[in-house]
DNA sequence: TTGTAGGCGTTATCAA
DNA sequence: TTGATAACGCCTACAA
């Protein structure tokens, strides 16, 4: 049996309100018996009941996050140590959940709120118009989703600046000599793609590059589709001496598809992802990419959910982060570059 | 304000024990009040509070797990799912925690278990005397652990033959004429790597091929420490002819390293990893793995935490699970190995 | 078949 | 400064 805080006050010869009190409010009460109690404390092990306390305070002390699919987020290892850091440091945890199968996704954030079973929620993955952002703000329930979106009203949100990032990957690309360079991105209509496509454009254009329209090509996402995709690029008569891509998944397929056209990355084609995930770093060559401050971002996420939860009418707000380039082998050789072929 | 267990019976026109037995004992409430009672829950929309039912229940369906650190486990991504999914299916959910900073990471348990926040814990990299698994025995708290350890009493594990992993991935390789085949493993000590060395040496003496001193070199994990130990191994006069490493990490260094010397991987030389991580797929050439099944892995865990949950005395077992050797383009080309130089 | 009451372990309120 | 007591919301006896 777990030590109640009932036997720390009998142990102690104080009431149980004192018991708390120590625990709670440690200058109502008088250095004598406070560290009678704290050595019963000690002595016995005890523990406040988490339960207990929650019932009471009506906080759970605890953050929920969906998991999203495998496969979908190449840096979930990064951002999920960054989030529990985060929430420990302001003694919360994190509690993963699944969608319950049978019932829509939307159902377990709901039962979640009726029961209580948690303070806040944290998104990711979201979209344009996600129905999560619609149903948190409805129930006026403290969220923070990583990715901007369209929204009845302001949300806390955090997102990394995409464009921003692909047009620091272009510009080094063009620095390095770089004219005919594509992109491979996902269909149109993503949150996160859409705005690394108009990085790219607006780069090209303030680089004095053309804009082919077939220099814009379009990929489900992943290794497979980076990998056909890139090899279509690279059975063209005029190709493309540089190869932008918005997910290193895509990029190490578009790799694949070199390799599978005889040619040398780094040397023969310039590749670049999307995400530094562990996959780009030991890759061969080493896969340039941008890398999204996964530590600040989780970071600045707990925080603006944490301001929720002291005051829930806070002012909501966005964040939106610089993300890095880190340059490897993919992109190197500068001054080798003409028209291949 | 959330809705009550009395807000609905007072709709309902019924005491509160019966809208609990609607719940938890259906068949003790007549047709009539109990179809008039699920109308008032489903238009309240009430959900029972979770720390109450905690709390009065004395269970929290909260499973514990600590991350490991970010990049000691490659496979994370998919064994977290399955952890998450495989709850689900009993109705628990996992909640992460870290290591609280200048507390020692027994005590973030040891308080969870005084504090009744979680029914059990998840362990993962474990080691041979690990702290925690004394700790959890002492204290009878429901546990599974990722990884056979020694301890003072049978406790619930779940591990993967490593060494049946890397005797195949040798058979694989002895029957592609390899001769001289190299292992890249941890330091000894290592729970997870010591069985992999002893599958080597046992496959190797299997094959008929000689057992050299020289071939069995150790690194201590990662990427660099691959890259390094195999630009040694490939330094060497006489060159092994394949490398079989203990770790996707390392293989993908090795594979760095043997661009480093000028050779093509698949041709010039054969490389295994071990785990199946998303890198390991996506790398160019495909690297040849051991794929440990961890959606089996995170099942088998969950079923021997319910078990225990439902009856602590159960009797303690122990899963040995069989891995795949998946095939890439890494160990291709048979037939062309020879005495390299 | 249904209602009532006690208790799960805390914290907060109010007296003393 | 301390002690008693009433919630918090639920479930489970037990009584009706």
């Amino acid at each position: 049996m777990r030590t109640t805080i009932r036997q720390v006050s009998d142990r102690a010869g104080v009431s149980v309100g004192t018991v708390s009190n120590v625990l709670n409010a440690p200058n109502l009460v008088s250095p004598g018996t406070r560290s009678r109690v704290l050595d019963a404390i000690s002595e016995l092990e005890y523990w406040p009941n988490r339960s207990a306390r929650s019932l009471q305070a009506q906080r759970t002390h605890l953050i929920g996050y969906r998991l999203p699919d495998p496969g979908v987020s190449s840096a979930l290892d990064v951002f999920l140590h960054s989030l529990v850091a985060g929430a420990s440091e302001h003694g919360l945890e994190i509690v993963l959940f699944s969608g319950c199968k049978g019932h829509s996704d939307l159902d377990a954030y709901r039962a979640s709120i009726r029961s209580g079973d948690v303070d806040g929620f944290v998104l990711s993955e979201t979209n344009y118009t996600d129905p999560r952002i619609a149903l948190l703000i409805e129930s006026s329930f403290p969220f923070v989703a990583f990715g901007r979106a369209v929204a009845s009203q302001p949300f806390s949100w955090v997102d990394v600046d995409g464009a921003a990032g692909i047009v620091a990957i272009v510009d080094h690309l063009a620095g390095l000599g770089h004219q005919r360079i594509a992109i491979v991105a996902w269909p149109p209509g993503s949150e996160s793609g859409d705005p690394r496509v108009a990085g790219y454009l607006a780069a090209m254009v303030r680089a004095g590059l053309a804009i082919e329209p077939e220099l814009i090509v379009r990929a489900d996402g992943g290794f497979e589709s980076g990998r056909k995709t890139g090899w279509d690029l690279l059975s063209r008569r005029r190709r493309p001496t540089a190869i932008v891509t918005v997910q290193d998944d895509l990029a190490l397929g578009v790799i694949a598809a070199a390799a599978d056209h005889g040619m040398r990355v780094g040397r023969d084609l310039a590749v670049t992802g999307f995400d530094d995930s562990p996959a780009a770093a030991m890759s061969t060559p080493g896969l340039t990419s941008v890398r999204q401050p996964m530590e600040l971002v989780a970071a600045r996420m707990i925080e603006l959910l944490v301001s929720q939860l002291q005051d829930p009418e806070v002012q909501r707000s966005g964040s939106l982060l610089a993300p890095d380039v880190v340059i490897r082998a993919s992109t190197l050789s500068p001054g080798v570059w003409g028209e291949v072929r």
